[in-house]
DNA sequence: CAGATGTCTAATGTCGACATTAGACATCAA
DNA sequence: TTGATGTCTAATGTCGACATTAGACATCTG
């Protein structure tokens, strides 16, 4: 087992990871640097550090001379992000569609029954973290750092944002047709409808979620 | 005339951007915040806080406990940095072709005779303004925050790594070309086209410099 | 000789204190 | 009343010093 030494830095990062995942952390909050280091019991520089990353992954609105806040997006704002999400990933999986195997493909669709099981007992956790899975599998061919960059801080943000809706959105037979949809678009190796399906799966999500 | 009053931070990161234009500072550089910070006479604080936003952008790769350096990009990684901005900015077209009025489709047009001018004068300048008034201008109509951040964010990256190629990459004649079929492409409003011509200009931006 | 280990140094990581400033509130004049 | 101005405070911005550590080099050991 590798023991990871984190800095202090990291271990703040998570720590508003935290904080956001049990709502103990909302919108509009700001994140005072005197308060975290003495909650903490270190000083602010770590903070400070950590701050940045946060704002480089968009879980943090920066404000000169004045603070640190979490987010408030707007409705647009959150279809916007996730649409982003799903130009990116479209992309990425239609450059690579050819090179999935059949075991491979096979998976993506266990894990589409996965979801349907998983949102049929209603455990939301599982729902998503199938659903993290199969997105991961899906752009795991691809491998322009660039766009990896852009997805995984888009799919983070997102996830720490909206992970207590997540699991909610869609039931049993949705999450598996949307799914299936996508898999069925891969196995096409039809360029076009690619993108079109995952895109629109991004927006149709984030969309859900912005009228929440 | 708006006195802009800038912190130390954001000096430390023009007078980077300015070591990188003027070549002072190179692929593999190491940035050393003590250095930096007496040259500049401040103290390290706002060197660091420089550093988070230049890694933020993409100009400066940061490896934990040793320093931060100039990014040293392999040929696939600048292609695939090209090939990134191109699939967001060709999105952003797409979405929003319908929205340029006659004047505005008139300046792209009037942009690109611009560019070739400037190509046939060899100023190499002048043709990097131009092309970035088109780009700005183009893609100017759509609104989507999270995908203008990551453009805006790349375009800068790409443009301050590699200005020094940026304009000699084509000559006049196939200056004109390529974005006259961009223009072209707008105007036609064919959606698959846009997406298409933009990207393929990027990529082949992308390779251009790559083989440099 | 090759690999493991010890040591050193220069760089980043962290600290506590002080400087500066955005925003809130009170005050005043038209 | 209302807009301009003064003042205050709590937050970020900056500082210089010390702690820790990655990487280079020397040393030991088989």
């Amino acid at each position: 087992m590798p023991i990871v030494k984190k800095t202090y830095k990291d271990q703040v990062v998570d720590y508003v990871y935290q904080l956001l995942l049990t709502n103990e952390l909302g919108p509009g909050d700001q994140l005072k640097e005197s308060l975290l280091a003495e909650q903490m019991g270190i000083s602010r520089a770590p903070i400070r550090e950590a701050m940045k990353e946060l704002i480089m992954n968009g879980l943090v609105d920066y404000r000169p001379q004045v603070g640190n806040f979490i987010p408030v997006l707007s409705p647009k704002q959150i279809v916007d992000s996730y649409t982003t999400r799903g130009v990116l990933e479209g992309y990425a999986v239609m450059e690579t569609c050819d090179q999935f195997s059949a075991e491979e493909v096979d998976k993506l669709e266990n894990l589409t029954e996965q979801m349907e099981n998983y949102a049929h007992k209603k455990n939301h956790k599982m729902v998503i973290e199938a659903g993290g899975e199969f997105h991961d599998l899906l752009i795991s061919k691809n491998n322009n750092v660039q766009l990896l960059e852009y997805t995984d801080r888009l799919s983070l943000k997102l996830h720490i944002l909206f992970f207590k809706y997540l699991g909610k959105l869609y039931g049993p037979s949705e999450v598996g047709r949307r799914h299936r949809e996508i898999v069925e678009s891969v196995k096409s190796k039809d360029l076009g409808l690619i993108e079109k399906v995952i895109r629109q799966h991004y927006v149709e999500t984030g969309s859900k979620i912005a009228i929440l």
